[in-house]
DNA sequence: CTCCTTTGTTGAACCAGGTTCAACGCGAGT
DNA sequence: ACTCGCGTTGAACCTGGTTCAACAAAGGAG
């Protein structure tokens, strides 16, 4: 028997705590909140239980973290240039919106399943998070002061991009770009009604994405967007 | 001091039932769920703690029954008769959800917000609410073979509806009727691109909600919906 | 090199709250 | 009136989150 490990090891603050993140969010993600128990985390980043509550107050904040933590990622991730025209703008956040899905989908799935019951410090980072996606589509618009019509339609318009998504990892039998392209259409289908509640809204609707002219299959590999039909 | 109660009132099980069920959603709508404790249940209904464990197994298998519950009176006023025709059915069916919505503000969040953790029996519920919903929306275009382009649309719109739901009862600076056009009219753009993605569907697009004429602030009260402008 | 301070870390005790279970009493049937 | 059934109780139980005083590995001072 090694007695090579009389304590364990000795992480600097920033280490441990990105550690506790990962494990948690990986945890959270493949388990309900109440099915992991705090000896689970503990014996999973072979620590004791005192210290999860050293670095953060308790179990319930240790997953708030973890939320605001995968939160974070998403929104700097979906961040897109300024220099982007709009009408390409928007296709673009939302090819780094899936490909974010893509690659991190349990941490996706978990951050928009989250929620302890509807514990509110959770739901106001999601909200937030979703609010913050949505300020920023509408600065890219140029909107700055409230529209609440705009608001609305793009705040729609987020939860039919997460049910898309979501439904795309689950089981994916639609090719992405043709989801993209569904989601766009829905998108200028929306803002069409918003600038007619809003008529003085200063912004201009470009023309619809794609005319309808319903002959192909898939949609031709026009406008830049790559193809990835399987 | 009436010694009039010695043991508490004596309910018949349905009666019982029905009580704990609407008391559970109403105290899991306004606080999250480890927020409410057994004892609170218990005091609220006037009963002891181990009669809720005689009638449900336990407090999860409780807080499932009441979003089950909620879920199960969503899909049933929702239901729109098969003797609307499709142009109609959609606004009818988007009129009657926010009605529900409207009248059950507290149960619809609880819903919509719902899940203990990512709790797979919870989301199963609501999942299966939603499936059922768009089932259902799919058997009314015509549609009864999987067809994935148009169950992802229909999915995705289902997001954008209940996120619209959400953001028209917290914050109501838009008038319910555009809010429901705004919905229709990205239905349709989802639709269309469905339709282009899968052109052998036995469903034909019908001609746009509402040409986008952008003139008036409000849309006109045509098409036999009610207005209820504030 | 040794002591001392700092701070990451521990483990056991503590307690709240979900769960179990044997017994109790009100109502219906005889 | 008697008793059987079942709705109902309350206290004991136990898992699991929380607290806290003490311990040990780095880093610096003498």
């Amino acid at each position: 028997m090694r007695v090579t490990e009389p304590h364990r090891a000795r992480f600097s603050v920033d280490e441990r705590r990105a550690q506790l993140l990962e494990l948690g969010l990986r945890l959270f993600a493949e388990r309900a909140y109440d099915e992991v128990s705090i000896d689970d985390i503990a014996s999973a980043a072979n620590i004791s239980k005192g210290l999860l509550y050293h670095y953060y107050g308790g179990k319930r904040a240790f997953y708030v973290a973890c939320v605001a933590h995968a939160a974070e990622a998403l929104v700097e991730r979906t961040h897109m240039s300024d220099e982007i025209p709009e009408p390409d703008r928007a296709r673009a956040g939302l090819d780094a919106y899936f490909d974010y899905a893509e690659e991190h989908a349990t941490a996706y799935v978990a951050l928009m399943r989250s929620g302890i019951g509807n514990d509110p410090e959770v739901a106001a980072i999601v909200e937030a998070t979703r609010t913050r996606i949505v300020r920023r589509a509408l600065d890219g618009m140029g909107i700055t002061t409230p529209r609440p019509a705009f608001r609305a339609a793009l705040r729609a318009w987020i939860g039919a991009v997460e049910a898309a998504c979501l439904e795309h990892l689950e089981h994916r039998d639609v090719a992405r770009v043709g989801l993209v392209d569904m989601l766009l259409a829905g998108l200028y289908g929306l803002l069409v009604v918003a600038k007619q509640l809003d008529p003085d809204a200063p912004f201009a609707l470009g023309p619809p994405p794609q005319p309808p002219t319903q002959t192909e299959t898939a949609s031709p590999p026009s406008r830049g967007s790559r193809r990835r039909q399987p």
